[in-house]
DNA sequence: TGTACATCAGTGAACGCGCGTTCACTGATGTAC
DNA sequence: TGTACATCAGTGAACGCGCGTTCACTGATGTAC
């Protein structure tokens, strides 16, 4: 997958063709790679069949480019933790409705936060690179359109269900910081499982619902 | 501090004296580079005021070197762990006794547990590049001499608070699982503060009351 | 239907850089006689 | 007390590498007449 065969020219007017097919290759280099630091324009070409310069036309730097992949990722996160519906918990049905929770009465809010937290952890266990981009250290110096952090528009798919169960139980506390210590526990779960690949882990659905629960306790 | 000036050669018998000083340039560079892949040896050389190669007589490569800084921030980190008394909660006082908890009947366990998540988190916040290379996704293959997973002898500080924590209650949970949801929530903690600067925490060691209160609560 | 031309998608060579590592060596130091 | 020598801490030049980025260019394509 590091060299393929030259790739036959866009026509003139098509170029912009050649855009996503750098983006698709930098994205499936990136979990090659095993993080963005390691990831090269030069690399990037060989696998689309064109040379380095080519890139060029369509983002002005590396990390343009870069700041492409991860804002497809960004969005492609949120709409993941949107489509989590609680009741297709296998990842298996692509069921109905879009967004799941509202409405449905018999669903209890926790069941959302439980559902987008299986759904968060296992793009970061799935992806740990691309992880690694949203969230690691490399993530801010991008400079994505995201309000504030680049990731609180995953957050916002957090910090609404959570908002959700403490209304639920008439709680007072602060749902932007169980959210928080939400969100903190899930990036550990997902970084920590990666990375101390030879720690004794438990199971992990027990474990997420365990943090949750417990995080989201009165 | 990335230049200095040329060091006086070491005598005859004293050439080990270079070792320590190399490990304590590449300790403190990792700081600047921000992650152990940003390390080079030749700036470490630079910093120390020798010739990169010198470093061979040392170290057969760069990651046998990386390898001792490791270790040596490892230990640190431990011998924090066990020195985080919970009377003495400022930072301040040196205080006397080593090993804090044990022995002393008006200390509950769970102010150990608290104790330690700050010094763990401190240590995490302020060190964030010594903090990686620890715990980040570079530190398994260095090949520690760590049973199993490199952090877990840091971990057995935590671990063996909270099975405190669980016995003085009687809980029959595992306190294996526990400290595990303890780790990974102070990990989280440590490293999504560390890389999302623009998100609008809230106060840290409330948070991380918070968090290691809920995730003990039965 | 045929020709001249402008467009534009991409090439190929080169830039200067810093890297880990190797190799043959230098030159001050301590030691043996 | 003086000299020859072995030791060893380090040097300096070089290796081959891959990188992001620049620059002048080529050559197929569609278009205007």
């Amino acid at each position: 997958m590091t060299s393929s065969e030259p790739r036959t020219r866009n026509r003139p007017g098509e170029g912009a063709f050649l855009r996503t097919d750098i983006v698709d290759a930098a994205d499936a280099l990136l979990a090659e790679a095993g993080s963005a630091d390691r990831l090269s324009l030069r690399g990037i070409a060989r696998a689309v069949g064109i040379t380095a310069p080519a890139i060029y036309a369509h983002f002005a730097t590396k990390d343009e480019l870069l700041a492409a992949v991860v804002a497809r990722r960004f969005a492609g996160l949120a709409d993941a933790l949107r489509a989590a519906a609680p009741n297709a918990s296998g990842g298996s049905s692509g069921s109905s409705g879009a967004s799941a929770s509202s409405g449905d009465q018999s669903v209890a809010a926790i069941d959302t936060v439980r559902a987008r937290a299986r759904a968060y952890v296992r793009f970061g266990l799935e992806h740990p690179a691309h992880y690694g981009a949203l969230f690691g250290p490399t993530a801010d110096h991008l400079g994505l359109a995201y309000a504030g952090s680049p990731g609180e528009e995953v957050f916002a798919e957090v910090l609404t269900p959570v908002a959700a169960v403490l209304a639920e139980r008439g709680s007072t506390d602060s749902p932007l910081d169980r959210a928080t210590d939400v969100w903190v526990a899930l990036h550990g779960l997902v970084t920590l499982r990666s990375s101390q690949r030879s720690f004794v882990w438990g199971e992990l659905d027990e474990q997420i619902d365990r943090l949750v629960d417990r995080l989201l306790a009165s």
